[in-house]
RNA sequence: GGGGAGUUUCCCGAGCGGUCAAAGGGGUCAGACUGUAAAUCUGAUGGCAUUGCCUUCGCAGGUUCGAAUCCUGCACUCCCCA
């Protein structure tokens, strides 16, 4: 069943920009348009950053339509200047295929259970065969310097100190380009992206003005930020990735649930596919009972689900109750390596468990939970250290071999958060 | 080229011969409170060690019983006048 795109978008805060909107969904209202968003590969892996083009990608399946993903082989060799105040490292080659195949991948992983006719595609598919000098004729004669300059991303960059070069310069032609090709090649005549993109979108759509007289269309949708004006998925220890081996399911989760009040009910807005009615009763239930949690909960659910599967949200759900409860007495080898997965872990001599055992003060450093055996005296002084979730207030304890979970492991904790794993062999 | 100021422990910044591992703030870590939040409060914050020991105050020397503190040289930073 399709419903109105442009009204969906609207109604979840997702159009900072667009053109004419009337335009626009009259061109939608045949089902199985084609709508396209790009996605650079300048890592081998999303994240969260990537997740409001994703999910809008799954929003044009869902309403009827095709999404295409473009992954950027060609542009992602130049690099984007949009929203960088500085000019990128360049990839290479070997990098970039690594890249462009993990990140497609997790593009179709997303999509999948939205719509089976899910388009991905290269653009140095059809970037790789044009010669420069036809490339400047056919294209680059098309953009008056004048409006080029006039971009915010290009005019920010001159104002800097490093400038721009002429390789990211020529960016925006390339991805104008694109949308052109795409819309000779699938028919595709809207591009959706990131308020950032708009100077790309729109250089797109005045290319295929000129070279085809064709009616091109473009929304972007808001950045996402945080209330405290940092960026979505940006934390201390580094970005949120949609690859489980950066990011864990279940560190992924705990981002969501650990999300401040001002902020989860707008993911829950613009991530989720949680109806709105649903969305305006959480409203209310967190002005209500702000402790409850309830949309944090609901928000970490949808998007773990989304991007690690049920599984993935299983085992977070699993991680997330042995870790802040309760006893790991009772649990196997096997099933602490599963719920550990992304916690450091270190190997210890079986024999150093014999005899007095092991100092609580050297297994805390040898993990990383301590820098100095004296930060480690002190976290257990003041009530921070735990071995296998029960704290240990004795600076001068010696793990046993009656302190190992299943039978060769143990783990520690110091603080409310940071766990280590200590296997002995 | 001339004149002046500075370089302190993760950061900012006091200290100007012994009581200095070095005030204060920030950050960080831990605890309490709480909603696995925010704010707040408490404690800790060079290293090693069960009283104590060892290494730090730009670098290298020197004076002294004793220096982050005084002297000499070197390096770097900043300001003012040309």
């Amino acid at each position: 069943m399709s419903y109105d795109l442009v009204t969906e978008f609207e109604a979840r805060g997702l159009v900072h920009q667009s053109t004419d909107a009337a335009a626009l969904r009259e061109w939608l209202a045949t089902p199985s348009r084609r709508v396209y968003a790009g996605f650079d590969p300048t890592a081998d892996s999303l994240h969260v950053g990537h997740l409001v083009a994703l999910v809008l990608l799954r929003r044009v399946a869902r309403a009827g339509h095709e999404p295409v993903a473009l992954v950027g082989g060609a542009t992602g060799m130049i690099g984007d200047p949009s929203g960088r105040s500085d000019e990128r490292n360049l990839l290479s080659p070997a990098e970039l295929e690594a890249n462009i195949a993990g990140v497609g991948r997790q593009i179709r992983a997303v999509l999948a259970s939205a719509g089976d006719r899910v388009h991905v595609v290269n653009n140095a598919d059809w970037m790789r065969g044009v010669g420069y000098l036809e490339f400047l004729r056919d294209v680059g004669k098309h953009f008056p310097l004048s409006q080029m300059l006039a971009k915010d991303s290009v005019k920010s960059r001159l104002e800097r100190d490093g400038g721009i070069s002429y390789t990211e310069f020529s960016y925006m032609l390339l991805q104008a380009w694109d949308f052109v090709h795409l819309s000779d090649a699938l028919d595709c005549r809207v591009q959706i992206g990131g308020s950032d993109q708009w100077g790309n979108i729109t250089a797109g759509i005045e290319l295929g003005r000129r070279l085809r007289s064709r009616d091109l269309h473009g929304i972007t949708c808001p950045l996402l930020t945080k209330s405290d004006g940092t960026k979505m998925g940006k934390t201390a220890s580094g970005a949120i990735w949609l690859d489980p081996k950066r990011t864990s399911p279940y560190r992924f989760y705990q981002y969501w649930i650990n999300l401040d009040d001002a902020d989860a009910g707008r993911c829950l807005l613009r991530l989720t596919e949680v109806p709105l009615g649903e969305i305006t009763d959480l409203d209310t239930r967190r002005a209500a009972n702000p402790a409850a949690r309830d949309t944090q909960k609901r928000l970490a659910e949808e998007l773990t689900r989304l991007v690690h599967g049920e599984a993935g949200l299983a085992s977070a759900r699993q991680a997330t109750e042995i870790f802040f409860g309760a006893e790991i007495a009772s649990l196997d080898d096997a099933a602490l390596s599963e719920i550990f997965a992304d916690v450091p872990s270190h190997e210890f001599p079986r024999a150093s468990l014999d005899g007095e055992g092991l100092p609580l003060v050297e297994a805390l450093k040898a993990t990383g939970l301590a820098q100095t055996a004296s930060a480690a005296r002190r976290t257990i002084e003041q009530g921070g250290g735990y071995v296998n979730n029960r704290r240990v207030t004795d600076p001068a304890h010696r793990l046993t071999v009656g302190d190992l979970v299943g039978s060769s492991t143990l783990v520690l904790r110091s603080g409310k958060k940071s766990y280590a794993i200590a296997r002995f062999v």
